[in-house]
DNA sequence: GGACTTGTGGTCAGGTCAACCTGAAGGTTG
DNA sequence: CAACCTTCAGGTTGACCTGACCACAAGTCC
């Protein structure tokens, strides 16, 4: 147990990323995250989210992007504070106590390909973490995915997973691997058009198999909230 | 400024604590908040958040309800964290990098009845907050308004600023300050029984100058969310 | 009793959303 | 080449939600 008065106190940061790519065996589209195997006790051998203590000359967000980047190349396209997660308890058998500010962000899917899976990092389907995970980090991982299913529904953050320009099938690809649910091709136009967050190039897909899509880009986004803290790089 | 890597760092608390109390001067509900002042420096005389550093032993949560009932002998109803703020530069002039991981609440109101102010702590109107305050507490705040108005709207927060009984125009009068707006009684009304959050306690009020009002009671949670981290004391 | 105030219940028009339908525009296949 | 298949693009319909408004209920106050 943790509740020494004398102990030493570690403030870190932990980051969920989360990419989108195709299930190995289906070929359907689904949420990734990549996870880091510890080297040391406690929970050695035991996969975690990619983290690290926080530098005290580094604010909380630039300290998740660098320790995204570190650890997986990739420059997250959206970032945001996720939760801090501090009980007392929660990093049992830890010399320390660690109070974790955790980060998740995505990534989008041209810049993903570009990762060579280091040592000790492994890309997982969010469906299939090899849990249990190092301390309370498959909580955080729940945790995460709930908000991101609950804010791509009222927020344009899914646009952050796809490259420059797309058509709207892809958007909505994007939506339903997210929601991990079909949706009526016609009425996610509908809705995101109406929205204004996308706005045409004029430009069609070509060499589709088919009817060739309009191509879209994300719209310079109007301050439509009166305030946000969230940060996207 | 703060950035010298040598420097100590602070893991603090700090709480944001609604009640909702009628404006001396019109007599409408609004939202006032317990705000301390400083004795020391940085920024010694200016008004600021109650909080305090982390106990080694204590969750934050915990951390943040003792806090709440060491300046303000209030016993918080709902709890909520709200953000981890944690920029460099967010103390200029202190000895120390402070990051603080700040909780909101909402205290009843005939509980909040029972408050004397102690030195050093005022009440205040949130749209009369003595601004500036210490550090990035008038950002704090505003963040702070901003979700409890977001959240009343989607969820039955707004209870929890009532006593045990209620009648449903009580109910609006909480949502019309919260909101700032007058609200249709009747609109308002069918709103909340389709919603479930309230249960008839088959009394009535007595001893108005009109027709008495039913009397409810919120209704026992059910678990309508999948996954929530949120503390309800 | 009559005026007044607030709670309670209902109607109605406009907007939103999911389910469904139809045609357009390409490639694919015999 | 012609028939066909797939996906995009756009429209229609009905269920539901919401806000504005109306009418009555049930007390107190003068």
């Amino acid at each position: 147990m943790s509740a020494d008065p004398e102990q030493h106190m570690v403030l870190a940061v932990s980051t969920v990323i989360f990419s989108l790519r195709p299930h190995p065996d289906t070929g359907e589209f689904t949420l990734w995250l990549p996870l880091v195997r510890r080297i040391r006790d406690p929970f050695k051998k035991r996969w975690a989210l990619p983290g690290g203590p926080l530098d005290n000359t580094q604010d909380l967000a630039e300290a998740a992007k660098s320790t995204m980047h570190r650890t997986t190349q990739v420059q997250p396209r959206h970032l945001e504070q996720l939760y801090a997660f501090g009980d007392v308890d929660r990093s049992p058998d830890a010399p320390e106590r660690v109070v974790s500010i955790v980060y998740w962000a995505l990534v989008r899917q041209d810049e993903d390909l570009q990762v060579v899976d280091a040592e000790n990092v492994e890309w997982h389907p969010v469906e299939e973490i090899p849990s249990p995970l190092a301390f309370d980090h498959d909580l955080i991982i729940r945790y995460a995915v709930d908000r991101l299913r609950a804010k791509v529904t009222y927020s344009p953050i899914a646009h952050a997973f796809l490259p420059e320009e797309f058509s709207l099938a892809d958007l909505r690809r994007v939506y339903e691997a997210i929601l991990n649910r079909a949706l009526d091709p016609s009425n996610f136009r509908r809705q995101i058009l109406s929205q204004g967050t996308v706005e045409d190039t004029g430009r069609r897909m070509t060499g589709t198999a088919h009817r060739p899509p309009k191509l879209y880009r994300s719209a310079p986004k109007s301050s439509r909230y009166a305030l946000t803290i969230e940060e996207t790089p």
